[in-house]
Order: structure tokens, then C-alpha cells, then sequence
DNA sequence: GTAAAGTGTAATAGTGTATAACAATCGACA
DNA sequence: TGTCGATTGTTATACACTATTACACTTTAC
């Protein structure tokens, strides 16, 4: 699809070649394992050398995490997919479904049910592209607004919970690294 | 992953392994965030403020390690949670399935269906249990020990993509601090 | 202007997970 | 020893999420 999309007030584009600033990562904590052995923790068999493996311990750590998330904005009547449309459209106005289907990794055929609900709750509507007609410009109601608002600062309750979990000082040193892990290992 | 395991016999409970002591974690390295500002990277809109936040970065990775586990052991036809089964009995012999559903955070329900297409495939199969008419004692078939063998090796192969990825000075930082998001977070 | 590609949509299937119910068995204990 | 609550494996069922295919409509490229 076409690059630069709307450049509402935010002007975008400007992608400095070399990165802005490196992050250096400078983590110093004392970390205590779990535990190790292969034995019983609290009634429940350890899982051993899986806790050694980056993939079980990601999805454990998913799953804890999105636990918590999803009770946490529950009160919102909102899907962590959901919350992350809000999201994105609040912070990039008319963008198109592909567009955010595409930025969030979901299949577009899926994203209909998923825009379909948001506007049925009237939190976002499709609102027809100007210059192109296969396309809806997707934007937020103002109830969409307030919503997200609330979300926000149930996700902030949130975030400080994992914050403390892994530790405040080391929480940046946790986004850089799995950031690494994005999209696609290379192979 | 590691040297040991070999030793499957069926002590269970012999603590003291790993080094039980703390974990020193002293990551330093220089890290390129993959791209800041609300723009478009290669075609896809950024998701800007969604990146820094915890949980969805934590999804994102997974699901990008999963992908590449789930295509790098394709051969051997198991899937993530079959895996963990597998090098779950095979480091505890006899469990029951209750006992590897709950380590595996899986219900075991669900775990009936799983427990039968291995021992469909004869990778495993219920013994009776000696004490407990109630319960199975699973174990691995030889056919079992040598396809997770096979499994082992490939991800192996997995895993060190993902050490590249993330820099392998920092693979044991990154499992530390997953640990700390391990089964909840205190609420 | 015609062919190729993109957009939104419906239909469908597959997978993963959660819940409820149930028979068989175990464990505790009066 | 007999009864009752808890546990184990199991089936059935429902829901959420994902992937694939197909299609009409529109845009883009040649």
C-alpha cells in the first residue's frame, strides 16, 4: 500500500537515518531464579529445563501478563485487541482497516468483526475515504475518546503492577530486548 | 539450553543443580529501538505508543519466537505444547496427567485430547498407576525418546536464532526478568 | 481500456481454552 | 466400616482467535 499516510499534525517521515539515540542497556539488579531443580513448588511439578527455553518462558510470561491486563480493563468491556485499535487510531486518525489490521498483525478478513464491534458500541465509526472508495478512514467518537481514556489509566494500574513485577529499573531493558524479537527471526 | 539431563531415571526430587545462588545481572550492550515516531516502517504503520507497553510487546515477540519454533520442529509434527509434554515426561517419568496438565498450566480437560494424539502417534502412553486406580502413570515410548531427541536438537537450532537475536550476552537477563512475570502478577 | 492489484466482506474451518457434568476412585473420619 | 467430600480422567459444549478462500468493487499500471 502507499507509504506516508496522513500527515495529520504529527508530521511523520522524518526518519533519521541513523537511529536517534542508542539505548544503553545498563541493567545492574539482583535477580532471584524462581527456583531450579526438578522438584515440586507449591504442590505444582517444576517445569525444569522448559524454563530454560526463550519460548515457554515468553508465552508463560504472555499469558501472566495479558491475565492481568484483561481483568484490569475489564471494566471497559474491552479486548486487549480491541484496546490496541483504540489506540492506534487515537494516535493516527483515518487510517484505513488494512492499515491497521497490517500495524497490529491481525488478518484483515478478522479486523472486520473486530471494527464491526467497536462501532457497534459506538466507540468508532468508518467514515468514507475521500480518495479512495474501496476504503473507510476509521476515527474515534468522542465515546471512543472517553473510553480510551479510562483504559489508559487502567492500563497505567496495570503497567505499574509489571512494572514492580520485573522491576522499575528494568523495565526498559525488557522492551529493548524483546523488541529484538519483533517480527520475524531472521532464518 | 543446557548439558544435563541425561539421567531420566525416576529420581525426582534432587535438588541442587543449578546454582541456586542470585543471579548477577550485568547487561550491557547498545541497543537500536527499531524505529521511533509515528510513521510507517517498511510499508506497515507504526504502532507507536503500543511498543512500550509491556504487554504488547511481550505478545508480539512471543508470537514471532512461536512462529519460528512451531516452523523449525515441523519435521518431527509436534506442536509447541506436545513438545513441552514430551520433555516434560521425559524428565519426570510418571507423572499423572493431572500433575503435567498443572505444570504445563493447562487444563486437563483440554489435556486429554493432547495426552491421546500422543499416544495415538505412540510417543507416550498411560500406564496404569500402581497406587492410584484413579490416575495414569504416563510415560515415553522409545519412539517418544527418540523423536523429542530429534525435537532437541531442533530447537536448538531455534533457540540460537533467538540468541542472536536478542545477543546472546543478554539471553539470561532476558530469561530473569520473564521469570519475575512468571504465573501472576500480585494484584 | 484492459489487466493486475488492493479493499472490505462473508463463509468456513481449525485451534486453543474455559466450564460443567459425570462415573470411578481415593481419603478422611465418625 | 460406612459415608461423604475431594480428586482423576473424561465427554460435551461453547467461545475466542486465527487462517484461507472467494467475491464484488475500486484503483492502479501499462
Amino acid at each position: 500500500m502507499s507509504s506516508k499516510h496522513k500527515s495529520s499534525k504529527t508530521d511523520l517521515a522524518h526518519r533519521s537515518e541513523t537511529a536517534p539515540s542508542r539505548l544503553r542497556i545498563v541493567a545492574t539488579t539482583d535477580v532471584e531464579p524462581p527456583e531450579a531443580d526438578t522438584a515440586v513448588v507449591a504442590g505444582v511439578t517444576d517445569v525444569g529445563a522448559l524454563g530454560q527455553m526463550t519460548g515457554y518462558a515468553l508465552r508463560r510470561a504472555q499469558i501472566s501478563v495479558f491475565e492481568d491486563f484483561i481483568a484490569t480493563i475489564a471494566e471497559t468491556g474491552l479486548r486487549p485487541a480491541q484496546f490496541s485499535v483504540l489506540v492506534l487510531l487515537d494516535q493516527t486518525p483515518g487510517l484505513t482497516q488494512s492499515a491497521v489490521a497490517a500495524a497490529l498483525g491481525i488478518q484483515r478478513a478478522n479486523f472486520v468483526t473486530l471494527i464491526n464491534e467497536l462501532e457497534r458500541r459506538g466507540l468508532a465509526r468508518r467514515e468514507p475515504s475521500l480518495t479512495d472508495r474501496r476504503s473507510y478512514a476509521l476515527q474515534l467518537t468522542d465515546k471512543g475518546h472517553t473510553t480510551l481514556k479510562r483504559a489508559r489509566e487502567l492500563h497505567a494500574l496495570h503497567e505499574a503492577r509489571v512494572r514492580e513485577a520485573v522491576g522499575a529499573e528494568n523495565v526498559e531493558t525488557l522492551l529493548a530486548l524483546l523488541s529484538r524479537l519483533g517480527p520475524g527471526l531472521r532464518r
